[in-house]
RNA sequence: CGGGGUGUAGCGUAGCCCGGUAUCGCGCCACAUUUGGGAUGUGGAGGUCGUAGGUUCGAAUCCUGCCACCCCGACCA
């Protein structure tokens, strides 16, 4: 690990990007366009998994698990779906190797598919084959099923965790009887997302639903949760899809309703990925390194030793192993970093890339006084406390830092939050104030796509919940009911 | 995929224009002194110069192809 961190304000990207390595979060492989998720990243991944896990059983939902490849013909029934993902899907094309005879391993030209396997991009087209053979009965329904998986989109230009050629993601497909229930089932899981957002990531989301242009490639609808980050730019961090009877159609999914009748089945399709952990750094993180929410951080409490000797070392370990103790009776995770190897300056530095929320510093002085030295990482701020319910005083703290690192990204987001009532000004505020711009829109395709030409804001979303306010499109002037979000995105 | 840039020890770099077997810092190893904010000293180890060809007596250096990463564009979670 090396001193000091590109600053954020000097060069945003290469901040990020400096972090999400130092910080041994994740690396990037032998393979263009994938990453190798460290396990301190993996880590976080983790606790993001298992919160929203809980938060999907919780709402009635099981985990299944689908294939990875899905056979080419499946990926041409649903028309919008493929031209969405045409341009950046893996194909398998052989199954067998062989060795050329001078020593190279080539594909074995003999062994080529019958037909060729898409290696999926997202699941819908294989989940919906398979659905066919489960539904029959408005019985069988609801299906609420979700898989935790790895997808490949062939991209282009990549970034760790925020755009890779293969993610870590969760997808869920549900199956419904009537649109109501998959409407509401898709508005449901948007909750959840957001829910998750605010307050596991700290991260303040706007709820909305997304225009026909930024819509998912066979959705009728889809909902987002938009998230602003610290350069002003803004981050895609969940979608729900209201699929309407498009793959059910597709897949020819039909069930027979209470009154007999035969119909095609509803659906949703929902997911967040791995590009989370990219939104969670780049929502808090600062010039000394990754702000974790204690709720996400992989260890919420770091003790560092401060010692002259071993006979010293000795006494603060006890009282340092009492505190570990004690602190995880509340379910607090703790790591007591002993390491004789590094000094405390070191180990402070080290905790602090790497976002740990609360630093317990205990020394000769400490003992003697019964105290310990306490430092936030959101803040930076230390103070000498009574070693004395110290465990109550911690948990109490890490709510606190959990609500103020929410709270300082609201009022950013607040604050880079903007009305622009005229194209002068909307190109103004993007250029010299990054960040949302609420703006009046005339509600065409075309409108929203000149927009994004000549600004490279497009709609992040329409906000559910809208106030309507008559006004005109900063571009036509035509008459708009309503303002919608815009901003420049990752 | 188009334009620009970069690739030299684990990391960051000098050297490249003007060809002669590689510089410095951090890190690493050993020992000593240290330990309340990234310790200091002494000694030491570590290199297919991204990769494959070519030019040359000789290539990190010149030429060509390829690969990867970064920035900008088109595309996208």
């Amino acid at each position: 690990m090396s001193k000091g961190l590109t600053s954020k304000n000097d060069d945003y990207s290469q901040w990020y990007n400096e972090l999400v390595t130092k910080a041994d979060l994740a690396e990037h492989s032998a393979v263009r366009g994938c990453m190798v998720i460290k396990p301190y990243g993996y880590s976080i991944w983790e606790k993001m998994q298992a919160a929203l896990d809980k938060m999907f059983k919780d709402t009635g939902h099981s985990n299944a698990y689908f294939p990875l490849f899905i056979p080419k013909s499946f990926f041409s029934k649903e028309a919008s779906h493929v031209e969405g993902f045409a341009t950046e899907c893996a194909v398998v094309t052989h199954y067998r190797l062989k060795n050329d005879g001078k020593g190279n391993i080539i594909v074995d030209e003999d062994a080529k598919l019958e037909e060729e396997l898409i290696v999926r991009p997202t699941s819908e087209t294989i989940i919906w084959n398979t659905y066919k053979g489960w539904i029959q009965s408005y019985r069988d329904l609801p299906i609420l099923v979700n898989q935790w998986a790895n997808v490949v989109r062939w991209e282009m230009r990549t970034r760790l965790f925020l755009r890779t050629a293969e993610f870590l993601w969760q997808e869920g497909h549900t199956a419904h009887a009537t649109r109501e229930e998959a409407v509401e089932e898709a508005e449901r899981m948007l909750e959840v997302y957001a829910d998750f957002a605010e307050n596991f990531m700290a991260m303040p989301v706007v709820r909305g639903v997304k225009t026909p242009n930024e819509r998912f490639a066979g959705a009728i609808e889809t909902y987002c949760i938009e998230a602003l980050m610290q350069d002003g730019k803004a981050l895609q961090a969940g979608t729900s899809h209201f699929l309407g009877q498009n793959f059910a159609k597709a897949f020819d999914v039909k069930f027979t309703s209470k009154e007999g009748k035969l119909d095609h089945v509803w659906a949703t399709s929902w997911g967040v990925s791995t590009r989370l952990i990219g939104a969670l750094i780049m929502a808090h993180s600062d010039d000394s390194g990754l702000v974790l929410p204690p709720k996400l951080s992989p260890i919420q409490v770091v003790i560092v030793p401060i010692y002259r000797n071993d006979e010293e070392k000795a006494k603060i370990s006890e009282a340092a192993n009492a505190l570990s103790a004690s602190l995880r009776a509340r379910n607090i995770s703790v790591k007591y970093d002993d390491r004789d190897t590094q000094r405390p300056g070191f180990k402070f530095a080290e905790y602090e890339l790497k976002g740990i929320p609360v630093r317990v510093a205990i020394g000769g002085r400490d003992l003697e006084n019964g105290t310990a030295e306490i430092a936030r990482r959101d803040t930076r701020e230390k103070q000498t406390v009574s070693r004395e319910n110290l465990d109550l005083y911690i948990s109490d703290l890490l709510d606190e830092i959990q609500q103020a690192i929410y709270n300082k990204a609201l009022a950013f987001r607040t604050e880079n939050t903007r009305e622009a009532d005229s194209y002068e000004e909307f190109k103004r505020l993007l250029d010299e104030q990054p960040g949302f711009v609420s703006a009046h829109w005339d509600g065409t395709g075309e409108t929203e796509k000149k927009i994004k030409e000549e600004t490279k804001a497009t709609i992040r979303c329409i906000p559910l919940n809208n106030r309507q306010e008559e006004g005109t499109c900063i571009l036509t002037g035509n008459p708009s009911k309503q303002r919608v979000l815009f901003a420049r995105a990752y």
